[in-house]
DNA sequence: CGTAGACCCTGCGCGC
DNA sequence: TGCGCGCAGGGTCTAC
């Protein structure tokens, strides 16, 4: 569910409640994630620390504690984090935004399905994690050290950073020869773009996604990186002002604000020429374009 | 080195 | 109404 937009958005949303705090006890079941959870080498790094700050690289989530620990949590593709409030009604209420599924049984085991972390704050907050098809990740390590742990050793720019622009995105095609679009999503080249917004972007710059990225000029790769800025923050926007009434952390809600122009929108009109959108498969992933708008 | 494809896993929506 | 199939926001590994 998450691409950089709705990562941002989580963050800034549980940045305010949980900075300040302190982690009391970690919580750790279900089965593993993409790597499994070591749970006493989180306890052991988190336990009893205060919450210095909570920040995003890529798509990670990055909560130092005191003592020089960081707690990296990545959302994978159906990952959940809410924040329930001290007490019981707001749980309820998490719980209930964050298993739409479940409907039917009333008989749901107490933990709730496919819930893998608890973080059980001084407060009594709670911060869990919800992960039906595994492909997240939670883990310790020393915040020093960060740079070089292979998660994020080889990680690209930024998108929202100065680093990035035209210029670096030409750069990083020199030698290279592939479709732009699955280009765009290379986390080495720049990270955070996801399959929804690396579509939204190359319509916004009125780019093919097939276009090779040998055949990119200076000017088209500016309106491209301008695009992805722009793309990303129109949506961590959106996605903020929706979240705001909420009581927890969820950030699914942030989605249905946003409007994509092309999008999952196959055979309906383009919103700049009406031309209708159409699908494609690049690398396994589907691609929605106006053949009309993109060159 | 760069790229394409398979794979990890569960749930949902659609067509039959 | 039930069932099988395709597809889903991410990332990594292997084979070419």
């Amino acid at each position: 569910m998450p691409e950089l937009p709705e990562v941002e958005v989580v963050r800034r949303t549980l940045a305010p409640r949980m900075v300040g705090d302190r982690v009391a006890r970690i919580e750790a079941r279900a089965p593993a994630l993409r790597e499994p959870l070591d749970a006493a080498a989180l306890a052991g790094d988190l336990e009893g620390r205060r919450i210095e700050a909570v920040r995003r690289r890529a798509k990670y989530l990055l909560f130092d504690v005191k003592g020089g620990r960081t707690l990296a949590l990545h959302l994978g593709m159906s990952g959940r984090l809410t924040l329930a409030e001290a007490g019981g009604a707001a749980d309820e209420l998490a719980e209930g935004a964050a298993d739409g599924a479940a409907g039917g049984a009333a008989a749901e085991a107490a933990p709730g399905k496919h819930e893998h972390l608890v973080i059980h704050l001084a407060s009594g907050r709670r911060l869990r994690f919800v992960d039906p098809r595994r492909f997240g990740l939670a883990f310790s390590l020393p915040t020093a050290a960060i740079g070089a742990d292979p998660h994020f050793a080889h990680l690209g720019v930024e998108p929202l950073s100065d680093a990035f622009d035209g210029a670096l995105l030409k750069a990083a095609a020199r030698g290279r020869r592939g479709p732009v679009k699955p280009f765009l999503m290379d986390a080495k080249v720049v990270v955070g773009v996801g399959n929804i917004y690396a579509s939204e972007a190359l319509f916004a710059a009125g780019v093919h996604p097939r276009r090779s990225v040998a055949r990119i000029a200076p000017a088209r790769w500016r309106r491209l990186a301008a695009a992805v800025r722009e793309t990303l923050e129109r949506a961590i926007v959106q996605g903020g002002s929706s979240i705001s009434d909420f009581v927890d952390g969820e950030g699914r809600a942030g989605y249905f604000q946003v409007t994509f122009a092309v999008y999952d929108r196959e055979g309906l009109p383009c919103p700049r020429c009406a031309t209708p959108v159409r699908r494609l498969v690049q690398a396994g992933r589907s691609t929605f374009y106006c053949p009309g708008c993109q060159t």
